[in-house]
DNA sequence: ACTACTCCCTGCCAGC
DNA sequence: TGCTGGCAGGGAGTAG
């Protein structure tokens, strides 16, 4: 499901209810997700203090008062919901609960934080390629997950000569490169296709393309980062884009799908001004690519 | 060192 | 109606 803006929703969403709070009781009702959490994980967690909760690309890393860190992330599939209420309000729990899973599959919920307000925090996965993962905060940077991770898409660090220096020499499509989490990280098939479109660049062009000899940056990078961090800022705004399962954390749905200029919308009018093309599908590494072979190139 | 492909898992939908 | 194949927002592991 998710990708960064999705995340950052999620983040945001997740802070007021955990940040300053401790764990009272992690219930675990199946560990089986993408890998098996460890046996530990419920007991390293229980009295553990919420102090921050921040996000690296799809990661979001939960700061704790015991000096770990919790990594999780959602797959294809995750979501969390949160709910303020005391025990002696199930009833709204459970009417919550189906409000963000829209009636289906709570058999999905596979781990429910308790935390000390009396807030719970559900996970559920169905497809389980969600995880979770304690570390230690000192060892955070050997951390493999997080080690070969470009920088973040809406940081300083990211800019033309930055991604043009990335692309420089590569064989592969610049679809591929977007997609590509050591090149830039947080972007996944929806913003790849939302951000070459803006650009008007084409999704099969080779990567390469957006740096001159030498690596430096040329007018089509500048584009491109420049695309890249309106179509995420626009989405984070909007909540995200729900397809079919991303909720927020209150069960609402995020709204940016509604702003898709492509994504989805195969033998639809492009939406470049003044553009008569026809959005159209085909795919790439395996994966679904959208754009319009009229005005991208 | 690169790149492309397979696989993990469940749900949903179009097409027979 | 019920089955089947294909597809889905990610990414680790592996085979070239």
């Amino acid at each position: 499901m998710p990708e960064l803006p999705e995340v950052e929703t999620v983040r945001r969403g997740l802070q007021p209810a955990m940040e300053g709070q401790r764990f009272l009781e992690v219930e675990v009702r199946r560990g089986d997700l993408r890998w098996p959490l460890p046996k530990d994980f419920a007991r390293r967690l229980a009295g553990a203090t919420v102090t921050g909760i921040g996000r690296r690309a799809k990661y979001l890393l939960v700061d704790l008062s015991t000096g770990d860190v919790l990594i999780m992330h959602l797959g294809m599939s995750g979501s969390f919901h949160v709910f303020q209420g005391n025990d002696k309000q199930l009833g709204r729990y459970r009417h919550a609960r189906e409000k963000h899973m829209a009636g289906k599959h709570l058999a999905h919920d596979h781990v429910v934080f308790h935390m000390s307000s009396g807030t719970r925090v559900t996970f559920n996965d169905p497809r389980r390629f969600g995880s979770m993962k304690l570390v230690a905060r000192e060892r955070l940077d050997d951390e493999p997950l997080l080690q070969g991770l470009g920088p973040e898409p809406l940081g300083n660090a990211f800019d033309a000569a930055m991604l043009a220096q990335a692309c420089k020499g590569k064989k592969t499509s610049l679809k591929a490169a977007l997609l590509d989490q050591r090149v830039v990280a947080g972007l996944g098939n929806i913003y790849v296709c939302e951000a070459l479109h803006r650009a008007r660049l084409s999704p099969k062009r080779l990567a390469a393309t957006i740096a001159g000899r030498n690596g430096a940056p040329n007018e089509r990078a500048e584009r491109l980062v420049e695309a890249i961090k309106a179509v995420l800022n626009a989405a984070i705004k909007d909540g995200g884009s729900s397809l079919r399962d991303h909720r927020l954390t209150d069960g609402d749905l995020g709204m940016f799908q509604h702003s898709f200029r492509v994504y989805d919308r195969e033998g639809e009018k492009c939406r470049t001004s003044g553009c008569t093309g026809t959005v159209k599908r085909i795919v790439q590494n395996g994966r679904s690519t959208f754009y319009c072979p009229v005005c991208q190139k």
